[in-house]
RNA sequence: GGAGAGGUUCCCGAGCGGCCAAAGGGAACAGACUGUAAAUCUGUCGUCAGACGACUUCGGAGGUUCGAAUCCUCCCCUCUCCA
């Protein structure tokens, strides 16, 4: 049957799918009627940088509008002042109207990297809870207890843990999953930590007599450092935003175990393909062709195959054969010569002068290839010169 | 409302009158090594100063003291238990 078709797509790369039988059944519906699923899938505009994380989710998205069916993508514009309490951040300022345009303009640019445009539809909580009145919302409380939100793993680890709960936090699941009723879900997408928000969609939906939606949960990807998943504050994440140069760079800094996972998960490659470099990372060929193959992949993904060669090709040079970049900032001076301190400083290589210190004393800074560790070191300002300082930052010298 | 515990440098977390710019870990950065911005080892890691040292920091505001992250007062915030 075509539907079983379907779900094997929808099945890959998925860690969790609840139910199954009520998601086939769905397609076998949309199938016969014509009318397409409803796919839905929440952001919160409270910043605007998309790493390659979110966008495991957004994959599935783009699956099933190449089956016709429509992404709906939900502005969190109230959740945003709560704060995912998955997530860990204490307190959100609220923002204005023109921030969360503006983010959700930002973001959205990021999204259609992957999204099909014409499939997607794009939602704001405003339309349904801006006008909204207290009694609306508890009566929309009252459909859960207290029970029901401390069997949830991060509301009870962060209880039993003695951290601050606010109560507005608990309005997190229950104003996301209303938003389920007010697009009438079919799908909702979401990392498998969403589960019980996801799932707080499927209630609400009972409870306001809609068919009820159906969770397909991705695996969260890991961050670059290995030890966390991928996200803004722990700051071990690959942008969409990131340069074909920075995206590559990256991924070659992920541990060799996390390899097969990205594979898995940040890029569009084959299973069977995947399982080659599985087999051959196993059978011992060096992990930093399967890193640069990977790295490849998902430059290629964003920017294109020239850019991801161009990216390789750059890294290959820079760091394997120890060649200067092509491309580096510029600094200007009207002086003849200056300290080799306030050039990095002034230029911005380096925060502060002890820095500026401790990397000459290290050994780290060089002019021209030789190397400077005198702390008062004074440098002729030549045209083209290049500063190298630490194993990535460069410089060049204008006159 | 009552009784306790606590707020420390990017994060976690010690310190509880001078030896504290503050242990330890993590992160980050650098060096060595490596066909990886992996792993490992070593080092650095408040600001200024070449160095001596100076200055700013331990929730906030005051106070005691020759001297406070450490003691006192008030305030703000968090947690636990009782109701």
């Amino acid at each position: 049957m075509r539907f079983e078709n379907e779900l094997k797509v929808i099945k890959k790369g998925v860690e969790e799918i609840i139910p199954v039988d009520e998601l086939l059944k769905k397609l076998e519906k949309s199938a016969k009627t014509g009318v397409p699923l409803r796919i839905k899938y929440g952001i919160d505009p409270t910043g605007y940088d998309v790493h390659i994380g979110h966008l495991v989710p957004i994959r599935k998205m783009r699956e099933f509008q190449d089956m016709g069916h429509i992404g709906v993508i939900i502005i969190g514009d109230f959740t945003a002042q709560i704060g995912d309490p998955t997530g860990r951040d204490d307190s959100r300022p609220p923002l204005t109207k023109e921030q969360i345009l503006e983010n959700s303009a930002k973001y959205m640019e990021q999204l259609f990297t992957v999204l099909d445009p014409a499939r997607t539809e794009i939602r704001y909580q405003t339309e349904w809870f801006g006008s909204m009145g207290m009694t609306d919302v508890i009566k929309l409380m009252g459909k859960f207890t207290l029970a029901q939100f401390l069997a949830h793993d991060t509301f009870r680890n962060r209880y039993e843990q003695g951290l601050a709960l606010g109560m507005h936090e608990i309005m997190y699941p229950i104003l996301q999953g209303y938003d389920s009723v007010a697009i009438h879900s079919d799908v909702e997408l979401g990392a498998t930590e969403q589960k019980f928000n996801i799932l707080a969609g499927r209630d609400m939906q009972r409870y306001f007599g809609q068919e009820q939606q159906v969770a397909v949960l991705s695996p969260i990807l890991m961050g670059t450092d290995g030890v966390n998943k991928m996200s803004k504050s722990m700051n071990n994440y690959i942008a969409v935003f990131d340069p074909p140069a920075e995206k590559f760079g990256k991924v070659m800094s992920i541990p060799d175990k996390l390899i097969v996972n990205y594979y898995n998960y940040a890029t569009t490659l084959h299973p069977d393909e995947i399982q080659k470099i599985k087999e051959e990372l196993e059978s011992g060929v060096n992990p930093m062709l399967s890193k640069k193959r990977l790295g490849w992949e998902i430059v290629k993904l964003y920017h294109g195959a020239e850019a991801a060669d161009e990216a390789r090709s750059a890294f290959e040079k820079q760091f394997s054969q120890k060649e200067i970049p092509d491309e580096m900032p510029e600094f200007n001076s009207p002086e003849q010569s200056l300290k080799l301190i306030r050039i990095l400083t002034e230029s911005g290589l380096c925060e502060t002068n002890g820095e500026a210190k401790r990397l000459i004393m290290q050994g780290a800074v060089s002019v021209d290839g030789t190397k400077f560790t005198a702390i008062d070191a004074e440098i002729e300002l030549v045209d083209g010169a290049v500063i190298k300082c630490g194993k990535r930052k460069y410089l060049r010298i204008r006159k």
